[in-house]
DNA sequence: TAGGATTTGTGCGTATGTATT
DNA sequence: TAATACATACGCACAAATCCT
């Protein structure tokens, strides 16, 4: 029933890769919250396929860090615990600030065409935005961002932090414990920070903005931990 | 019947994981060169098992670049290409770097014994040594550096990455397109210099001194390369 | 303490895809 | 071109582990 995985042309590695970004999708927006038990079982019937592949998929998944499975009890949607996180989200940030010296690619005017349409979304943000239709919209920053860099490697495993990372800052926006406005117009501040860099063709300097942002986000989620401790 | 798979106390996973290690040994040793082709009955019988459990060591493999599974042609291991490996190189390099800023660790006593120890069989390389002793070595090296940084995720990138290119080195060591002595030379006293890093305090150091060597390795490799061009 | 319900892990037959003759 | 051989991918039945009553 779910799109994008029944095409007739689509080959096995395809149908993977689909179920796998669902699912991370399903998990990162927190449609499958922390604790959240997924059954093989149910996840093979809603995707018409059977259990085999979903187990590949979930398998995937917990070696990413995002599931736990234990034989006998299930499979878990991991803790977005973020004295755990810490590490993957310092590692994160320079290896964000890599993208800018690593195989940088200077983008083509449908790149700029892409960012613009997105500054536009980050502007409507500010008006009706949730901190779901948000993450939604940073998620697609970051994909787009992404092709600054043609080190696949990089890609790759600045992909996985990402999603490790980012249900830290849902999770906290969902309990009002983060000043939306604020991230609002310092997101959309960021963006077109990175669009000034870009058209004066400084990747480097696209690097370090986006750099100093995740840092800067990272103790924000911090500082709110810590009054959260005090109090 | 392979050693450390049929033990009775251990769980699916630690089997997972003794598998997967054995299975990549295999092939950064060379002892499945490239294009071998890799049968999941084969290995099933090998070590006690089904199909199934293989199947979930040989995916997690092929995310890992060490093989490549293709729908009714087989499990080949991957051509170590040096071209292709040049980025995950790069990025090693730079990752090395980060060991020594983030979560560095200050090893103890038992630490230096075993890295004294290290040394002394780097020494016996020189007199005794070949290709593929000497990568053993290397790795043994490798994972006891590893232990200097606590930050999980840069440990796990590194591995992966380092498991990646090593095989660069060995392919053109067994042709003999290396000046072994010289390789034998420049690790052992790198291995010093860490040593004396070590002595000193200093893990950056110690980070730095194992990113040039890393960095002039696959310098190494790439002249070699451009020799055989050029031939 | 024991037993049943539920879940993941395993084993294997079958389907599907590829290459070769 | 068709048939045969052989590999991975899939689906299902069963085993093993855990939890709760």
């Amino acid at each position: 029933m779910a799109d994008g995985v029944s095409d007739p042309g689509m080959t096995v590695k395809d149908r993977h890769a689909a179920l796998h970004e669902i699912l991370r999708q399903r998990i990162c927006l927190l449609d499958y919250p922390p604790g959240t038990q997924l059954s093989e079982i149910a996840l093979a019937k809603e995707f018409g396929t059977s259990r085999t592949p979903m187990r590949r998929v979930l398998a995937r998944l917990e070696e990413e860090g995002l599931v736990q499975s234990v034989h006998g009890v299930g499979t878990i949607v991991t803790d977005a615990d973020i004295t755990e996180l810490e590490q993957a989200y310092r590692l994160r940030v320079e290896l964000t600030a890599l993208t800018g010296t690593l195989d940088p690619v200077m983008p083509g005017d449908v790149f700029f065409n892409h960012l613009q349409a997105l500054i536009d979304r980050a502007s409507e943000m500010a008006v009706s935005g949730t901190p779901r239709s948000f993450t939604e919209l940073d998620m697609d920053v970051f994909q787009t961002l992404l092709d600054l860099t043609a080190n696949e490697p990089l890609r790759q495993v600045l992909e996985r932090l990402y999603y490790q990372t980012k249900r830290l800052w849902l999770v906290r926006a969902i309990k009002a414990e983060l000043d939306l406005q604020d991230e609002y117009n310092i997101f959309r501040h960021e963006l077109e920070a990175i669009q000034i860099a870009l058209r004066s063709g400084d990747l480097s300097a696209v690097a370090q903005i986006q750099r100093a942002h995740i840092s800067m986000s990272f103790n924000r989620l911090l500082s709110q931990r810590d009054e959260g401790q005090s109090a």
